[in-house]
DNA sequence: CCTTCTCTCTACCATTTGGTAGAGAGGTTT
DNA sequence: AAACCTCTCTACCAAATGGTAGAGAGAAGG
């Protein structure tokens, strides 16, 4: 115990949580200091305003988003077993921070200026993931389609059914434990009947 | 020509554009107004507050939706037939009228307060599409399982498809009129694929 | 003509916002 | 001890926000 996590480091993690979860214009530096037990002077001493804030917030998520992908696709799975890999470790993701996800969310708003900062941070992982699925569909392990329309499905299914908890209420599926893993294995089951090949 | 559109009217429709676009925290009344060529207080005749407008708004929305839904399910398609009729339906929507997508996206955000508001109107049509894929499952048109949790996924599926314009772009998917098509039509097969009944 | 109702306006306000200026405290270096 | 650097603070500020109070214009009805 005793451990110190420097201010600088607290900020970014709070501001993460905040825009994440309230989104940019509805956090205000004053909150956010408050719930630092810091002034607001404080955070803008280390990054000179909201902006800039939340830029690093953006590029701390977009290295953290990378790092997981990376490290789950070099474990050198094949077809949909690597798919299905990477659904279960974004799922995981949005249990234990759905904020990140939140703020993936905030940022792909239409008409944001910030996009530019996470795509360039993404650009390079999402060009892998597209060469693999590339790769798979030519050796017959996934069904032929556009590979980037497939992973813009993809994307949409696993962060869709991941995060939009709003939604599962109004469908009347309950936040429990047990439901989220009813939810992970349905939309496995999607996925996968989504991707294989056609036997012709 | 000439014809007059009511002024109570035109803030509505200006503020589903606005909130829908920029979310509700980021739209001021005075931008609003500004927009519409009349003051402030003007839009605070028609609706006593801020959040007063917003309820309307969404009342409008969910009207709408509601609509367009049960109208296309109304011609009594069957099995993959009639979900992906309401996959191009959908499609059309997000294409002719983006805000609207953006006010549903706006309205389920975690920790939204009014999301009461939207499910208590579309909560019939949402049980009625679920009855419709249980019916189909039953009739063995569409692959078997939970209900709910594949209309989670379709919702998902689709409006991210249709809606998520900026990862779009990150992924390379261009925004022109050719290539929404190839996505419609990427989509259509997406969906039949994971929907499809297995042979056994 | 006067009243009343509908609608839009001007004037104003308290609060909150992001941000600037600079003081002060504590440690390290010279 | 003097100078400096790092960090957090108090004191302010201009602008924008949602909202209140109420005037005025025009049409409708008595």
């Amino acid at each position: 115990m005793g451990n110190f996590v420097p201010t600088r480091q607290r900020v970014l993690d709070a501001a993460l949580s905040a825009f994440g979860t309230d989104g940019y214009p509805a956090t205000s530096l004053d909150a956010l200091a408050a719930q630092l037990g810091v002034r607001k002077q404080t955070i803008l001493y280390y990054f000179p305003s909201k902006q800039a804030l939340f830029d690093s917030v953006i590029d701390a998520a977009a290295q953290d988003l990378v790092e997981l992908f990376e490290q789950e696709a070099s474990r050198g799975l094949a077809g949909i077993d690597q798919v299905e890999a990477i659904v279960r470790r974004i799922f995981r993701l949005a249990v234990n921070r759905p904020e990140l996800l939140g703020l993936i969310r905030e940022v792909t708003r239409p008409g944001s200026i910030t996009v530019g900062r996470l795509s360039a941070h993404v650009g390079p992982t999402v060009d892998r993931a597209r060469r693999f699925l590339e790769r798979e569909m030519e050796a017959g392990r996934l069904r032929r389609s556009d590979p980037s329309m497939l992973l813009l499905s993809l994307y949409s299914t696993v962060v869709g059914v991941a995060s939009e908890l709003e939604v599962q209420r109004a469908m009347g599926i309950p936040p429990s434990r047990r439901a989220t893993v009813v939810r992970r294995s349905e939309l496995t089951r999607f996925v996968r009947a989504a991707l294989a090949p056609t036997d012709t």
